[in-house]
DNA sequence: CGGCGTACG
DNA sequence: CGTA
DNA sequence: GCCG
């Protein structure tokens, strides 16, 4: 088997995945996807089958496919059929999920048109996913995203000076020592999984050219002045037309009026924002600099060009023919992270989908442990008596678990768990500038002391 | 034959 | 239900 | 679909 057939059965492999995930076959998605990801994370040309022998979650089916050198009658069959085709369209529409898609080919419909003529009801995300379909399902280039975070980093940086705003996702670039300790918690996947290719050599070389997301780790070097934070920079980028959609919180106009506001007491609580963000295209010349005068601090620089609303960019008939658009949509999804768990943030949202699965699978099989992008847990610990719900433990040397108690599954029976070691600890200076914390703690670093 | 990640909006 |  |  050489490359080419290689990467021709990853994609046959990835087909029967998709096929599964969007028939709502999780557990057969995930199989194909753990085989498609052991080709991909093979060392060199397979020349025989044979030499496949002894790999795991290689079995008779995936063979099979691998076999026919991805040209499997079955793959094909799934690719020409109109029920995966409708799935995988219907899907792509932001907002739109296996369950909805599966719904509506119920109701006969299978494309675009019959989905706007025939018009079910659609939620906001669902109506701005539709919008927006054709430039939502155009990749994302790093340049794009460099030149978002500058927008958005203007915006944080005026909400809450002194916060860090960082690339995360598959844009991310991870240091070499970043890798060195991600290949210690990866190198029991490889012996116990093996599989995620994806998160055990791309993860750590990420930095992906393209994307069809951007998205952005916001924390603040001292504990609890991220809170709150979201909701603002939200509202102000949103004042300045950036958001196409936004979904954290429907009480947009928060900001420019000083009424007695709302002690910031229920409302603030949102971590993650799900955007849809309006990028002009060229940039232009005026490419952003850091401004450094604190006056005409760039806050109230809004987008030049206002809304102009010929747009309705959306399957529109022929015949009108409009100028190109100056901007497009893009993706954006914004995260907010206390700096006790920006370790976790970052190992959570490396946008490897399979990595993420795969680990936390392994934490918690192998290692009774959950792992979430906020902290690890022994499961078998009794939750530490401090917690008050809904707050935010602060980071002591006695490892307080980060998280809030009502975040904690806790299965009726089982005593479950304070948290252990942060990873943050063992994977702080690993993550260089990125974690502040750790590095200005300066403690010995015990990679998983109970190994 | 059961399990397949774990959260948030 | 959707999102990552 | 593959694994324990």
């Amino acid at each position: 088997m050489n490359l080419i057939w290689g990467s021709l059965c990853q994609e046959a492999l990835s087909i029967l995945a998709e096929n599964a995930e969007l028939n709502e076959e999780d557990g057969r998605g995930i199989a194909f996807r753990r085989a498609e990801a052991v080709l991909k994370a093979l060392p060199r040309a397979v020349r025989k089958l044979t030499e496949l022998k002894g790999l795991p979650c290689l079995g008779e089916h995936s063979l099979r496919i691998i076999k026919a050198s991805g040209k499997a009658a079955e793959v094909e069959a799934t690719k020409q059929s109109e029920r995966y085709k409708a799935l995988k369209l219907l899907t792509g529409i932001f907002g739109v999920g296996a369950k909805t898609a599966d719904r509506w080919i119920t109701m006969g419909i299978y494309n675009l048109q019959q989905l706007q003529s025939s018009g079910p009801t659609l939620n906001q995300a669902q109506q701005a996913g539709l919008e927006h379909y054709e430039d939502l399902n155009q990749p994302v280039t790093r340049a794009e995203a460099d030149h978002i975070g500058e927008i958005v980093r203007r915006v944080v940086l005026c909400v809450l000076p002194g916060a860090q705003l960082t690339l995360i996702g598959g844009f991310r670039r991870y240091t070499s020592r970043a890798a060195l300790d991600l290949i210690n918690i990866a190198d029991h996947l490889t012996a116990k999984i093996c599989t995620d290719a994806d998160g055990i050599v791309d993860i750590l070389n990420r930095g992906k050219p393209t994307g069809h997301d951007v998205d952005f780790l916001i924390t603040h070097p001292e504990e609890g002045r991220e809170v709150g934070l979201l909701p603002k920079v939200v509202s102000l980028l949103k004042s300045q037309g950036f958001l196409l959609y936004q979904k954290t919180t429907k009480n947009s106009y928060l900001e420019s009026e000083d009424r007695p506001t709302q002690p910031s007491s229920n409302m603030d609580r949102f971590e993650r924002c799900f955007s849809i963000f309006r990028l002009k295209r060229n940039p232009g010349t005026t490419l952003v600099k850091p401004d450094t005068s604190p006056r005409s601090s760039s806050c109230t620089q809004s987008q030049s060009e206002r809304h102009s609303h010929q747009e309705s960019a959306e399957v529109r008939g022929n015949g009108s023919e409009s100028r190109p658009k100056s901007w497009r949509a893009v993706r954006v999804d914004l995260v907010v992270s206390p700096i006790s768990q920006f370790a976790f943030a970052l190992l959570g949202w490396t946008g490897s989908k399979l990595f993420e699965r795969e680990l936390r699978r392994w934490a918690g099989h192998e290692k009774a442990m959950s792992l979430s992008s906020h902290a690890l847990y022994d499961t078998k610990q009794l939750p530490e008596s401090s917690f008050r719900g809904g707050d935010i433990c602060s980071p002591g040397p006695g490892v307080h678990p980060s998280i809030r108690e009502k975040r904690l599954k806790r299965p009726a029976e089982r005593p479950w768990d304070t948290q252990l070691w942060r990873v943050a600890d063992h994977l702080g200076p690993a993550f260089g500038s990125d974690c502040r914390y750790s590095l200005e703690s300066n403690r010995q670093i015990h990679w998983f002391v109970t190994y």
